[in-house]
DNA sequence: AAAAAAATACCTCTTAGGAGGTAATTTTTT
DNA sequence: AAAAAATTACCTCCTAAGAGGTATTTTTTT
């Protein structure tokens, strides 16, 4: 289904470089043509309103206002504007939430000029692009984050928010009741589960994996 | 001073689109040629050998090394080669360890095509370009406020942002090259000064006081 | 040039965490 | 009611981390 319409693209990205790059890329390109450049979040409504793009590319990353609260607000008060997000966060929780707030489309900035327009074609024949290079893993998470695959259980996820909050084995085995020694299981148990190996590489583990 | 001679440049970004973009927005400049791309780390050297080129762009975020540390390789190697780091950190910290490995410029993504310009022909004419918005942050900012306070020097963050990655301190020594026994009393006085005492609570705090 | 701060590195000793094994008692699922 | 999963708890052994002390070299500031 190819635009039988030249694509209206409204750029949005702070980096003045990039933005200015990716109009100059786009500009040989036959049915698309750039209809603004935006470099704040909060000119963003207010240009969608005056130029009417069809197409948003929107950074994450934005001086006053984030990409995704963004998407949400455009996602209401635009609903027939198509979104893809163009980041370089190759992370599945972004996507999420980019899912979430009504996106269309998630390309990382480490993408091809071919897969954009690939893009760009897929999400205005109304279908949604998101990057395989993340897909891949999201598929896998998904759901409850990776707790449920690795199979922590309930006390398990317990205990790791505790020693993420910077208690130690002790301290943990006094809040909840038990005895310093199960406690000591338990976190033989997740380092296990999650394949590491101390209590540094555990926290960070939690961290990136919204345990 | 115009430089007589056609700048050859070389851009070193792995982000495609930034990459791409780039070469784009510069092709259409009389005097500058861009001579070539690279988009990881370890291609960086080779390709300055095959393509000598004068003047590189360099990104900090490189999938292999970071462009600091080449930067440092480049200078000693291709001491004929200006380098600019062309990133988003306008981070002072960054900035001033540009400038300890000898880049010649230093200019945020967030730049016009304009200052680009400007950079490439302060550089080319043997000065030097510092991006004056960061320039001015570090003059007020001076260091980040509350490591300041707390007195870190710059190497406890450091080895703060290695036990962060979940590196122990055999690892932290082998990255930086540093006995073990060196890391050992940094460590010991990373606790002193902010109040921990164990690698969690240690970590906890970085997270909450953005160190 | 002198003083102060930071970075480097070693020593000893104690303790918390991690690795391996085992096992009884719940709780949940089938 | 039986099987499976989760929780609790103990043992031993080893190592990394933490606590305390000291000292040289390098860098930065005054």
């Amino acid at each position: 289904m190819s635009q039988t319409l030249k694509a209206k693209i409204l750029l949005i990205d702070d980096h003045q470089l990039f933005n200015d790059g990716l109009k100059s890329l786009l500009s040989t390109e036959p049915n698309i043509a750039i209809v603004g450049q935006v470099f704040e979040g909060k000119n963003v409504l207010p240009e969608i309103q005056k130029l009417s793009p069809n197409l948003l590319f929107l950074d994450i990353n934005l001086p006053n206002e984030n990409g995704i609260e963004l998407s949400k607000k455009i996602a209401k008060d635009f609903p027939a504007v198509k979104i893809i997000i163009l980041t370089m966060y190759a992370d599945h929780q972004m996507l999420k939430e980019a899912k979430k707030a009504g996106v269309h489309g998630y390309i990382l900035k480490n993408s091809t000029k071919k897969e954009l327009l690939e893009g760009i074609s897929v999400v205005l024949a109304g279908n949604t692009y998101f990057d395989e290079k993340i897909s891949k893993d999201v598929e896998n998470i998904s759901k409850d984050g990776l707790s449920k695959k690795l199979g922590l259980t309930e006390r398990e996820k317990e205990i790791i928010r505790y020693v993420r909050e910077g208690l130690d084995s002790y301290q943990i085995a006094e809040k909840i009741n038990l005895s310093y020694l199960t406690i000591k299981t338990h976190r033989r148990n997740i380092h296990f589960k999650l394949g590491t190996n101390t209590t540094s590489e555990l926290i960070r583990f939690a961290n990136e994996n919204e345990i």
